[in-house]
DNA sequence: CATATGCGGGACATTTAATGTCCCTTAGAC
DNA sequence: GTCTAAGGGACATTAAATGTCCCGCATATG
């Protein structure tokens, strides 16, 4: 199958172009519907008439419909915007981009979404939904799942198949920390990801920025006690990355403590914890759950993030740990690329 | 791979539009270069300047190399050549056509060649050149080929890899008569058969047209004799497929006799017989070498057409023998379906 | 029920790409 | 030397894609 892409790109250089052309109006269609044309036009930032005259081909292809309401993909262009996906992969050869980073960041695996978060919002669910077709190969039956915030691990939940095939899986928030918005909790996002699943869940009630005696009294409490020690029975780990400055800022932590934390050289977060270039611990934030020393030491561990500015987050935590499987966007995988360079 | 290829026609309706006109361009090119602009326009029937706007693209892709002899295929170019048939085959859907056809003519095996020869002449040598594939794929040690002339059959043996993975091979001329061309004669075809193949050959000189004396006093010439045996010993015979009335004039019998055949029905001509549409014969030559009970009796039967003409002929002689191969170009293919439909 | 919003579609100007046409210089063929 | 056919440049012409605006209509909202 390789030697025929090759094949059609040597004799049809434009092939790629156009077909993410028409892929990305498709998908975009597919996550807005019903939509008109000029809304489209504005979220995917071409001409209105481009649509129009794309739309027609999809058209006559029976791929989208047509009514007053707005555009529709039929349900056959559901089904090939779910091929589409793993074609394009295939068509501008990320795997060899997934390799590339692999060796370079020396992490085990990496899996590359095409299409670019920067430019297109919606990419947020391909990876979602990749990310959560990931995880499930790793689920076995009694597994207990750690996971993070964040509108990433969010998309993650959202996007996996409901179905249980695997019996008395428990789900939890891997740590403490609320975050401004609800949807993202980690809390809430270990509810929606156990529904999907068929399975239970529990929850972890500890605020941001706690001092330290508020810290000892709530470690006191008997449902914390009991979930720190699930957490360090976590067999399958799902965390988001984050820009150092970008989550400190959400996680409201006093002005002058982030100044600081930044010029300690902090460039990621994850779970709590603010790393510089290095991989170096430089911050925690005071809350209970995965300690670093815990999240070395689960088996299955999957980090995900989306967008450039997450380039050196990346960089940094993939010094962490060798053995775990890192999900991204193509824009931030060769941002990262172009980063190392 | 079959699902690919739907997948993008679906997404990308013009990509066999395209990919063919580029193709046909660059196999011109192959098979004429060092060629100009001018003549290759002429030649493949569009405009001097959509070759231009091609070829800039090929040679962009390092296909095509420009110099003032002319343009000419780089090695790169050769390879895409070769491997781009057999995906257009693929991209065309030949595949179903073929099994349409089998279905049609109640025969064994069909092989068609992507594009039309009355469209383009240089079809006929990606015609001989799967005939020569299909027939080293029948060949043993030992075998006696049986071969027929015409322009055809002078390209299947043109086109046949020069090389002796078989030993002992013999070529023979399957009937007798000469017809205008030199170099289609079957005794020549032979010739150049068996080289390519490594093997020997034995030729049979009898004119055409001859009267039963006449036709007496040859067959008992001691090397006409020998022939005539081995004729009745062939393993593999390749035979090309005559219009009617074109055969019948190139073989120089008088005008009252064409006039009487083609009374009688005859529309097909192969190996000196003449066939009505039911593929009952209504004339034979009067000249030696396999006769019709012979014929149906070989084991490895390939018969080759080339271009619309032919349609009326294939469709005859598909009902003299079930278990053979055809080969034919798609434009005589789907004329074929288009006559009994 | 009236109003506002957003929809598809038509119409037309504008831009851009593809194509048609012609001529020039040059390198082999004879 | 002459002639032919090559590629390449230049420009007009055509076709396609795109930008821009407006219209009538359905639906949601008040």
């Amino acid at each position: 199958m390789d030697e025929i892409l090759e094949l059609q790109k040597k004799i049809l250089p434009e092939l790629t172009e156009i077909l993410e052309k028409r892929y990305n109006i498709l998908r975009n269609i597919y996550y807005n519907q019903p939509v008109g044309r000029r809304t489209l036009a504005n979220k995917i930032g071409i001409g209105e008439r481009v649509i129009r005259t794309e739309v027609n081909v999809l058209r006559e292809q029976n791929l989208v419909e047509i009514n007053p309401l707005g555009m529709t993909v039929t349900d056959e262009g559901q089904i090939i915007v779910d091929k589409l996906k793993d074609f394009i992969h295939s068509l501008k050869d990320l795997k060899s981009l997934e390799s590339k980073l692999e060796k370079v960041l020396n992490i085990k695996k990496i899996l590359v979404v095409p299409g670019s978060f920067d430019e297109d919002e919606y990419i947020l669910k391909d990876v979602g939904k990749t990310s959560s077709l990931c995880i499930k190969t790793m689920l076995k039956d009694n597994n207990i799942i750690g996971i993070t915030g964040g509108s990433t691990m969010a998309q993650v939940a959202n996007e996996m198949p409901k179905q249980d095939i695997h019996s008395n899986i428990l789900v939890i928030p891997a740590r403490g920390g609320l975050g401004k918005n609800f949807e993202s909790q980690a809390n809430n996002v270990a509810v929606n990801l156990a529904k999907k699943l068929g399975g239970s869940y529990k929850l972890l009630h500890v605020p941001d920025s706690l001092d330290k005696e508020a810290l000892d009294t709530i470690i006191q409490i008997p449902e914390v006690k009991e979930l720190k020690n699930l957490i360090k029975k976590i067999d399958v780990l799902v965390f988001g990355l984050g820009n150092a400055e970008e989550m400190a800022n959400r996680r409201m932590i006093p002005d002058d403590k982030i100044k600081e934390i930044l010029e300690k050289g902090a460039v990621a977060e994850a779970f709590g914890y603010y790393f510089n270039t290095k991989g170096e611990q430089v911050w925690e934030s005071s809350t209970v759950g995965l300690s670093l020393d815990d999240f070395k030491k689960v088996k299955n561990v999957v980090g995900v993030a989306c967008g450039k500015k997450k380039a050196e987050a990346i960089i940094a935590i993939s010094s962490l740990k060798k053995d775990m499987t890192l999900i991204m966007d193509e824009g931030v995988a060769r941002e990262i690329i172009e980063i190392v360079k």
